[in-house]
DNA sequence: TTTTATTGATTGATCAATCAATCAAGCCTA
DNA sequence: TAGGCTTGATTGATTGATCAATCAATAAAA
């Protein structure tokens, strides 16, 4: 059974496990047992490759957001315009994958946990200047500088919102919500041209 | 020491105390002990009158939003028109007492318990309907049901998620947020109104 | 003397973390 | 190439700490 080079794939394993284990159960309390369990492994295998119940979080926030950040950016590379880097921002935030009722469950867990752990607090802040420097991205050609960090700042509040009510379950649909952010902007864009015509 | 009557004085600073540790330690995790220590009492005594961890932490939930709800009916009743209804809930949402680090924290903390005990999902669910019929209440006289839903509905998603960067430490200052939502607001009911004029 | 208030001590369960032991692959050397 | 040596992979069992919950006991009203 023992092949060589099986770390990264253990490692793999047990943070996916570890996303997957918070999600379902909603909560941080889960056992190193039934993260293991769930990747296939003994508990003292993930201490063994991890040191610590902690450092496997770490890594797991670690990865989620690594994922959020590639597809943000492939999102991004394909917008032509700045209108469709904004949609492109939204459409991500509320992907299938992203905005399931198990990875949200999680989501919300690690913003408790981030509470305790300094390294998952700085973890978020980075997911949170992120979101707002993408939105920028596409808003900052589209309205002066103060107008602009408004309606990002407005938007990002809105999408995190709905993550929250998502996890609660009395959330939107995806479609609604989507709807919902990018009528926030259009009409925020909209008032900012009568405005100046 | 002990005198007759004391039973609703210790029910009382025992909540208040489950909320201060929950908030303080920005978690569910807080032990009877903890909160017992904060109310003065042993954590004998808090099972005496509560049965159970779980019932202290739902009565405490319980406590904290029939509070929000008084507050909430004290402002609109003070309101005169329906903009200033408006305004009103969105006053109460960001008050001092409401947008403290301390209860924010707590309040996220009950989100994420929610996942595990269906009662306090249960009450969470009961103050978003309130806050979205709160917010209904101003914005329903001036425009259509659809729109009105429409409205309340992003308004509520910002409170949210401003209340969550809040907890995150990387939120904005209680009086940035409210000029947020009122903008929202404002302009989203511009907006309606240049459509039919 | 019955009832209410209150606690210290104890129990039992749950886990993270540790440790010693096993097992298989490659690798070196004669 | 056969036989040992080393090293990475893996686990079962154990330890130690933490807590919720229980209980028996005490103390003061009424």
């Amino acid at each position: 059974m023992p092949k060589i080079g099986m770390e990264p794939i253990r490692r793999k394993a047990l943070t996916d496990a570890a996303i997957e284990a918070i999600g379902a159960r909603g909560t941080m309390d889960v056992t190193m047992s039934d993260i293991a369990g769930r990747a296939g492994v003994s508990p003292a295998l993930a201490h063994h490759y991890f040191g610590s119940k902690n450092q496997l979080i770490t890594e797991s926030v670690r990865a989620l957001l690594r994922e959020l950040r590639h597809d943000a950016e492939h999102a991004l590379a394909t917008a032509r315009t700045s209108r469709a880097r904004i949609s492109a921002v939204i459409a991500v935030s509320f992907s299938e994958k992203q905005f399931s009722a198990e990875v949200v469950a999680a989501w919300l867990a690690f913003y408790v946990d981030a509470q305790r752990a300094p390294e998952i607090r700085r973890l978020l802040s980075i997911y949170a200047r992120r979101l707002h420097s993408n939105l920028m991205s596409g808003l900052g050609p589209l309205a002066g500088e103060s107008d602009a960090e408004r309606i990002a700042e407005g938007a990002a509040a809105m999408i995190d919102g709905l993550y929250i009510r998502k996890a609660l379950g009395t959330g939107l649909a995806r479609y609604d919500a989507v709807t919902l952010v990018e009528d926030h902007i259009e009409t925020q864009l909209l008032e900012i041209q009568g405005r100046t015509v």
